[in-house]
RNA sequence: GCGCCCGUAGCUCAGCUGGAUAGAGCAUCGGACUUCGAAUCCGAGGGUCGUAGGUUCGAAUCCUUCCGGGCGCGCCA
């Protein structure tokens, strides 16, 4: 589907070889939503040194080639250069109607559609999800969504933490209990893993076990493998309550953690020695990737296999790309995690380059993400110091929503008003506490810090979550009554300079999702969606639909359920519901 | 010491990769409900874009200096 941008593009394409031969071909008309116009084209600047004309003189010539009769009812030049087009309502109706009768709602398939890995969320076996893991769970999963809604083949990877030297203390400590809670459940999994960690350190024989069953588990003892599956089985099922909760699209099937790694360590390290790209250095076997240095101006390792004959997380990560790469297909991989590890993660690359598993048209991408803060600008603790889990988290969240949905609930209903009903104020609540979380994390930019406020990201005015949410309630809300009435959406006719606002919104919708996908920056989206939004506002202030005239009133319906599912589908790629009332 | 990231209105942030007078939200002030959800809308005030240079028709955006804040740099992940 061609959106008002695409088809301006092909016409001024059309005129830059007209006037300046075939080379122009495929040169970008720079077309961008104006203060002065609808559309204005900075081509005549951007193109100066290729058209070699002055950016008036080009203007002029761009003008007098343009065939936009049909489009636009005035170009004009203005200031240095610029070409301001006033688009005719009839064009903008055309395409908006189109829009609204795709499916896809004018989102493009990719042109060349790709497997993209998204590595994202990676929590640790025997502890819970906490605040920490936030910000990669649901930035990963709104890329993904976004990703695969272009068309890509989005194959998610959940690189759990669940392998390792812990895993002797913690199933040692498992077996101790298991007289008391039986195989069925650890209970509190931060708890367990503090008291295990507390055996470990004051109790010399526990230690001792612990020690033997690390060797156990590496040696692939079967009754020891039982045992550590279900730890882990246990802690996936609190993943997974958190995920559900969260609305997180990651599944069980799509964890490849570090046991799933393991057996592949040693066959890396050889071929890394093979190679010659692996060393021998202090005892340790490392890759120096090229170009880091260290502090004494020492090159940095990837160290790949310790003195004592071990593996570590460099190692793990190598063995990862590998088979997103070769095994998986990946031509794009996605590492969605924070901001300090972006040299690890360089380097990483740079040896999978070195071995030969990284070439284009593959790339690998750090996702990079700042910290979520207290009030007191700390990384956000719990009153008793440790890190919230996301659970209370989301707990508290719902409980701060229910409180605001249900004073607004009760003020419409005493107004005699149609409010949410008592049995769906929890779902609502629900709602609106992952809206107000999720948005406030994805409306700034990713790499920045910020800090958590209930009272910002829950706040009924402003740019939030619930904001939006209540813009798609009210166009829901029309919508219904409409049905009520027998009224239909008709034929779109743009008069009033708020319709055509609205439409233009809805237009860019398209070119917004294919931004995100390759910026991989979900404010765009909310910066988008505010808009939008916002537009629908002012919309609905100065147009009357139910109560227009019927031709009027087909039309504004029309623009009213298009942008009822261009907001359910923005926020749905973000994650985020939009119930219909609230 | 080396390297990476950040610095835009009182506060929280945008600014579409170099384009017109730097835009929003919150807060402040002033307007709009016997029209579909006022959780809304309309309007006002408020910024030497950390600093000093440079590149050019044109810089918040690109290059360099310095200042301030955060983070990373060998056996944790």
């Amino acid at each position: 589907m061609a959106s008002i941008v695409d088809i301006l593009a092909q016409r001024f394409e059309r005129a830059l070889v007209t006037v300046y031969g075939p080379e122009l071909k495929g040169a970008d008309p720079m077309l961008r939503r104006s203060d002065h116009a609808d559309f204005q084209s900075n081509a005549p600047l951007s193109l100066k040194k290729r058209t070699g004309d002055n950016p008036r003189d080009a203007a002029a010539k761009i003008i007098a080639a343009l065939d936009v009769a049909d489009l636009c009812e005035r170009v004009e030049m203005s200031g240095p250069g610029f070409l301001n087009l006033h688009l005719k309502g009839s064009f903008i109706a055309e395409t908006t109607a189109v829009q609204a009768s795709d499916e896809r709602l004018g989102i493009a398939l990719a042109s060349t559609p790709e497997t993209v890995v998204v590595d994202y969320s990676s929590p640790n076996i025997a502890k819970e999800l906490h605040a920490g893991h936030l910000r990669s769970t649901i930035i990963g999963d709104a890329l993904a969504r976004v990703l695969e809604q272009v068309g890509n083949k989005v194959i998610r990877q959940n690189h759990l933490g669940d392998w390792g030297t812990p895993f002797g203390m913690l199933i040692e400590h498992y077996l101790d209990l298991g007289e008391q809670v039986g195989d069925t459940a650890i209970g509190d999994l931060n708890e367990f893993y503090r008291a295990a960690r507390a055996k470990f350190d004051t109790a010399p024989a526990f230690a001792e076990r612990a020690r033997k069953r690390v060797v156990l588990l590496q040696g692939g003892d079967e009754a020891t493998l039982q045992f550590w599956k279900r730890l882990v089985d246990e802690s996936k099922r609190s993943f997974r309550a958190v995920y559900d909760k969260l609305g997180i699209t990651m599944k069980d099937s799509d964890a490849a953690g570090e046991s799933f790694f393991n057996p592949r360590l040693e066959g890396i390290v050889k071929e890394l020695t093979d190679k010659g790209l692996a060393v021998e250095s202090e005892g340790a076997i490392c890759v120096f990737p090229p170009g880091f240095k260290g502090k004494e101006g020492n090159p940095v390792p990837l160290i790949i296999r310790k003195q004592d004959g071990g593996y570590g997380y460099a190692t793990t990560d190598l063995a990862a790309i590998k088979y997103r790469l070769l095994e998986l297909g990946a031509t794009r991989i996605l590492y969605v995690v924070g901001a300090p590890q972006a040299q690890h993660l360089t380097m990483i690359y740079k040896a999978a380059e070195m071995a030969g598993w990284l070439k284009p048209p593959a790339r690998a991408q750090h996702v990079a993400f700042g910290s979520v803060l207290g009030e007191d600008g700390k990384m956000l603790k719990s009153r008793a110091g440790d890190s919230v889990t996301l659970m209370e988290l989301l707990d508290e969240g719902e409980e701060r929503a229910l409180a605001v949905v249900r004073e607004k609930a009760s003020e419409r209903a005493s107004a005699g008003e149609e409010a949410v009903a008592e049995g769906d104020l929890q779902s609502v609540a629900h709602a609106v506490a992952i809206s107000a979380i999720k948005y406030a994390d994805f409306s700034a930019d990713r790499v920045k810090d910020y800090v958590f406020s209930w009272s910002r990201m829950l706040a009924t005015i402003g740019n939030t979550g619930p904001y939006l949410q209540y813009a798609h309630a009210r166009t829901r809300s029309i919508l219904r009554k409409a049905e009520a009435a027998g009224y239909t959406p008709g034929t779109i006719t743009i008069t009033a300079p708020e319709e055509k606002a609205l439409a233009l919104a809805l237009g860019s919708f398209g070119a917004v999702v294919h931004d995100v996908a390759a910026s991989l920056e979900p404010h765009r989206m909310c910066t988008y969606l505010y808009e939008l939004a916002s537009t629908f506002s002012s919309f609905w202030n100065a147009c009357p639909v139910l109560k227009a005239e019927p031709a009027e009133r087909a039309s504004r319906l029309a623009l009213v359920e298009l942008t009822a599912k261009v907001l359910e589908r923005a926020l749905g790629l973000l994650g985020i519901e939009a119930p219909a009332r609230m």
